[in-house]
DNA sequence: TTAGTAATTTAGGCAAACCTAAAAATATAA
DNA sequence: TTATATTTTTAGGTTTGCCTAAATTACTAA
């Protein structure tokens, strides 16, 4: 069952599939992982028939490729990796957001699963990564969370902020300056006919934001 | 200068050179660097050439290898990566003495400098790792540490616990029960002629310990 | 429906890092 | 000092993961 350890490549494909493939339900073409890890479409094909043959895709000629179980299995541990480690970047070494990704990358790799349980202890068992990304347990289980644009959330409703989607350094200046980040609590108490505007409460302080700042905040609905 | 990015191969050859040249002054047989890192002669032989090429090394036909200026300075930076990890996965994640040696081995060749010294900062600039060797600084500097056998240690003077010697479970039970570990400062207020037995202080606490247990014992005067 | 375009695969090659077997250089011991 | 043993290197081969060029299959638009 457990297919021998994999190299720094075949986990770097195997990732790659299965984010292309939205939740192993579609198939992914040859050329999409090209282009996502840089690397030509002929060298992608032999290393899907690899991938093939240790059954974590399955693959038929000209048709593209579909992640397995067991593939599926193997993704979310090296996703879980990377996020816990980009917990400890963004919270323990104080790195900024936009820097721990590529870092991350690299540790991800590091196979010891006794290092990666007791990281998720140390960083007390975090939900989601500093982008707000879920990160799955140990038994690969993501906690299901729906995610809402916070300018679709109803009047009276209440969630957390889990994601933006400008990342943009004025966008994030302003949101600094508004007391928003990741995993800051929201509740909508009016949504202003005039502009769309919303009156949310943060922190039991109202405050006003407009229907496009509202639109770049993704929030889990609590 | 300053040598392209070592693959991880390159890397550990550096180290298992640096470690078997006692600080870059003999010369180091190709056999001897195979029976470390498990690799046959012959393939040794390429890679010593391909260092050389490199000037990490200097390598005369069938005389052996003499390791470079650069090449040091690459090695002690790999040392102190390994190190500090070492630090970081005993103090904060809690792993035991001798489970980290292997997980550092993999954590070392990470390539993000500044990662490494968001790490240092983050452990507080560690001066020596758990197993009691030093860890070089940033620039490579080692700070020189003479360590001399605690039994050696003269009336009235004191030192840091930095090695112990005999690696064994039983000895190391008995060090937790008098409350000595790497780092412990110790002072000597006496030595009995009858079984040169050593009266020392810990934390304000006087207590007598066998010469056999204070000669596997090595410290730093301060 | 068929001609042209795009996607994918096959075929053949290369570099890195290892291997075995055999040759060459060096060390050692009678 | 010379025969033997040991060490090291050379020569040729393998696997992994990539490449380019050419061939094949699938898609699309007239």
């Amino acid at each position: 069952m457990s297919n021998n350890k994999l190299s720094k490549s075949e986990e770097d494909y195997i990732k790659t599939i299965f984010n292309l493939s939205e939740f192993g339900n579609k198939q992914v073409s040859t050329n999409s992982i090209s282009k996502v890890l840089k690397i030509e479409p002929a060298s992608v094909t032999d290393m899907v028939k690899k991938l093939s043959l240790k059954k974590l895709i399955y693959h038929k000629k000209y048709k593209g490729s579909q992640i397995s179980k067991s593939g599926i299995k193997v993704a979310l541990q090296i996703i879980r990796k990377h996020r816990l480690w980009e917990v400890f970047l963004h919270e323990k070494l104080n790195f900024k957001w936009d820097k721990i990704h590529n870092i991350a990358e690299e540790l991800e790799h590091v196979t010891s699963n006794k290092l990666i349980d007791k990281l998720d202890d140390y960083l007390k068992y975090p939900k989601i990564d500093p982008h707000g990304d879920p990160i799955p347990n140990k038994l690969g289980v993501i906690e299901s969370t729906i995610k809402i644009s916070l300018s679709d959330l109803k009047i009276f409703e209440s969630g957390i902020v889990s994601r933006i989607i400008k990342e943009d350094d004025h966008f994030f200046k302003l949101l600094k300056k508004l007391n928003i980040q990741i995993g800051t609590k929201i509740k909508v108490i009016e949504k202003l006919e005039f502009d769309n505007s919303l009156e949310i409460i943060i922190d039991n302080k109202k405050l006003l934001i407009s229907k496009k700042i509202a639109s770049n905040i993704k929030i889990t609905k609590i």
